[in-house]
DNA sequence: AATCAAATTAAAACGATTCTAAACTGTTGA
DNA sequence: TCAACAGTTTAGAATCGTTTTAATTTGATT
């Protein structure tokens, strides 16, 4: 009998830890966002890597997929521009350079960044993260 | 004889000095950002601003404006969330709390947060800014 | 005042994202 | 095994901040 690959395994695994009903489109695209390396991506980049992989998935599904992953705190956000947003597959605390004219990030570790100093929240306001982006041109 | 108000000069003299015809909507924008203190505009913010000052202006020459001013170093953009773009009258070297909840900047001024041990700019990619970002809620 | 480049504008277009509502699918329990 | 149903997917429409278009107006120059 055949075994399901360990990639298949993985996701659905980890579907099930968030309790996300494992559909067909969301293990695949759980594969193709953590079975490879940490990276960023944008809903067309990754609908895209689906499509090349023979995944077949609507954009909304994509858009959908990537706002519940980040709810259940498989993703996050990362803000760097107004045109396009970007879900980021490592979640540990850290920060970004920003390649402006190709429009990718790569990441910096937090303790490779020593902020200092750092002022309190104003009155009844709390810190809900600290994002540091260095820009290169 | 009546002399203009020390505000129209100052806005007059600040388009003279960037090289932009100081038209009837950009005298009259010009005053509504530098006129007061520092302070963090949107397009939207801006034209209402405008419309309640009795300024005739178009979105579009809000538009324009501000990417001029930009363009001039007058404003500098700041990049908080993709669902709209922040313009800036502070032009020097700061950072920002940004509140969440309310869609509001204030300012951190640059001596006030220490950042040691920024890694340099890999292969030969220049840094144009760091922008550090806390988000409160 | 005539001229012309620059600026303004209403309206249309754009594009990333979200919404809608109909079809489909995974799960459950009889 | 399979009916039932909540959850999911999807094509297509809608949304909305922003940009573009192209016609009109204005400011500067002579
Ligand atoms: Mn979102
Ligand atoms: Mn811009
Ligand atoms: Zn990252
Ligand atoms: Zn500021």
């Amino acid at each position: 009998m055949e075994l399901q690959s360990t990639d298949t395994i993985g996701a659905l695994e980890r579907l099930r830890a968030v309790k996300l009903r494992p559909t067909r489109q969301r293990l695949a695209l759980a594969q193709l966002l953590f079975d490879t390396g940490d990276h960023h991506v944008t809903a067309e980049t990754l609908y895209d890597q689906a499509q090349a992989a023979g995944v077949r998935v609507s954009l909304a599904t994509v858009y959908n997929t990537l706002h519940q992953f980040t709810a259940a705190g498989l993703l996050r956000e990362v803000v760097v521009n107004s045109a396009c947003t970007y879900f980021d597959t490592n979640v540990t605390d850290h920060h970004h350079f920003f390649y402006e004219d190709r429009g990718t990030l790569a990441d910096i570790d937090s303790a490779d960044i020593d902020i200092r100093g750092l002022p309190e929240a104003p009155d009844g306001a709390k810190i809900s993260r600290v994002d540091v982006i260095i820009r290169l041109t």
